[in-house]
RNA sequence: GGCGGCAUAGCCAAGCGGUAAGGCAGAGCUCUGCAAAAGCUCCAUUCCCCAGUUCAAAUCUGGGUGCCGCCUCCA
């Protein structure tokens, strides 16, 4: 088998993946501020790493994923003011809706979503943690995290700490020590969500969440953590100083970071208001097609959304699919018996993809690529049928590649037909066996009528030597 | 200003030192009553520019140029 090799933000490098625990695979997978609706900078992570996961389980480990909601926030908070509805009622509206976007994603569903509002003990007492190792100190009943306590500041996102100082753009609250402190206790302001806590009435700062939460669903030195790369600063590296100057051990071993998805080569963004949101997409398109348009491009390399994208994108994804479809057909009625030559030969075509394909899938998960290896499998197999190749065998070893790679791992392939009842499966049979009599009798001005009706209506007749077939 | 990243055909996109995958679009052809689907052929002597290292560079090094992200909430 392959090596797994990822990319590691923290040291700027490929690396093979040695788990933490043989066997097993620890995920931490920065979640969202649940106060608006879902979109395609969402859906990437959230797919990739549905896809990362999956590939994992394929090769036999034991997968452990947690993605966290931040659903005490200031943005919430605002909006709860405004409209007067307790914030923890918005972000629940919020969560719901974003596991049902990724449900029709085909996302599969992650083991812990822990949340900020209900792990405010396990924050509090990291916090006093951090105040008794001296790396925080409290100020009017906020405290702050003191970066200079922490010397390797700035490993993950490569900033030195007086740049950093000069960078600052903002204001700096009077009671931090140093301009790059940062909240890890706010304290309660009117009106806003509050939890008791050793320095009185407060909640948590950002940040304090994810270090809080990853040590308790998966322990010190998980193995991977991951989100997109706007948050390697200042949100992972805060991260990385909270977590690691409390346990003295490393927070997770691979930083794995996704690029942005942009719309006219800008970062779609939530504060930009630039926004394509999830349930949009899928109302005009099925899952496995957005997934093929998200997995299209390798992770870490930006993803441009336009207008008309996806139906681009639709053309060559419809080819991967037809050529899926009109296999199982084939098989249906293929012949088994002696292997011919060209059968033995196709077989070991199909045995170097496989091989190309887990190269690729342990190479960075470079679904790129696997995607071009899907397609050469496309021409392989349709010659094969082209020059009348039937055997069982050949067409069972290309449906078991396509259902693993494409179906199971990446989602991209719809394997069942797209089903109605069975009602409108023999009346489609019927309509074709009447309109072959039409045709047999020459009359074609009425079956291509029927066609181009039923064409309206979205299904597609075509006329093959094999016979005639329908697709919805 | 600091840090990180990217630049490959009309478009999308792999490639990571050994002589340019794949998809879309386009051109021609085969099959076919016509369509569709499928197949075949063609479609980057060249990888933003300039130096350098090397027998060999899209791939490494240095210097430009352009774009993106982060430094403020952000996936």
């Amino acid at each position: 088998m392959n090596k797994i090799k990822v990319y590691n933000t923290l040291t700027q490098k490929k690396e093979e993946f040695i788990p933490r625990k043989e066997g097993e695979v620890s995920i931490y997978v920065c979640g969202v501020t649940p106060y608006s609706d879902a979109h395609l900078g969402h859906a990437r992570p959230s797919v990739v790493w549905d896809v990362i996961r999956k590939y994992f389980r394929s090769r036999g480990y034991k997968v452990t994923l947690v993605q966290n909601f931040t659903d005490v926030d200031d943005k919430i908070i605002v909006r709860s003011q405004e409209t007067g509805i307790p914030a923890l009622d918005i972000s629940g509206k919020y969560i719901e809706e974003y596991l049902r976007d990724m449900d029709e994603l085909g996302v599969e569903r992650a083991d812990f979503y822990p949340k900020v509002s209900e792990h405010i003990t396990e924050i509090v007492e990291l916090v006093e943690t951090l105040v008794e190792k001296d790396h925080a100190y409290s100020a009017n009943g906020d405290v702050f995290f003191h970066v200079a306590s922490f010397p390797e500041y700035g490993k993950l996102s490569k900033q030195k700490l007086d740049e950093l100082r000069q960078g600052t753009r903002f204001e700096v609250d009077p009671n931090k020590r140093d301009a790059t402190d940062f909240a890890l206790w706010k304290s309660a302001k009117e009106g806003e969500p509050a939890w008791e806590s050793p320095w009185g009435q407060g909640r948590p700062g950002w940040h304090i969440e994810c270090s809080a939460m990853s040590l308790k669903y998966l322990g010190e030195g998980f193995d991977f953590h991951g989100g997109g790369n706007d948050l390697i600063f200042p949100h992972h590296e805060n991260e990385i100083a909270q977590s690691e100057a409390a346990t003295g051990e490393p927070l997770a071993s691979y930083w794995v970071h996704n690029g942005m998805v942009n719309l006219k080569d800008t970062k779609m963004s939530k504060s930009i208001g630039n926004v394509i949101t999830v349930g949009r997409l899928i109302e005009k398109h099925s899952k496995e097609l957005l997934r093929f348009y998200l997995l299209s491009t390798h992770y870490r390399t930006e993803l441009e959304y336009y207008d008309g994208k996806i139906e681009e994108v639709s053309k060559g994804w419809k080819r991967l699919n037809d050529a899926v479809s009109n296999l199982q057909e084939s098989l249906s009625n293929a012949d088994s018996g002696e292997l011919s030559e060209k059968d033995l030969a196709v077989l070991d075509v199909l045995h170097d993809f496989e091989q190309e394909m887990e190269v690729a899938f342990s190479d960075d998960f470079n679904t790129a690529r696997v995607l071009g290896i899907l397609f050469e499998m496309v021409r392989e197999i349709n010659v094969y049928k082209h020059n009348r190749g039937t055997h069982e065998k050949v067409l069972q070893k290309a449906c078991d590649l396509f259902q693993l790679y494409g179906s199971d791992i990446l989602g991209i392939i719809q394997l069942e037909k797209a089903n109605q009842d069975g009602l409108v499966d023999s009346l489609l049979d019927l309509v074709v066996e009447l309109r072959e009599d039409l045709r047999k009798d020459k009359n074609f001005g009425l079956a291509d009528k029927i066609r181009y009706r039923l064409a309206d209506l979205g299904i597609t007749l075509e006329d093959t030597p094999q016979g005639t077939r329908w697709k919805v």
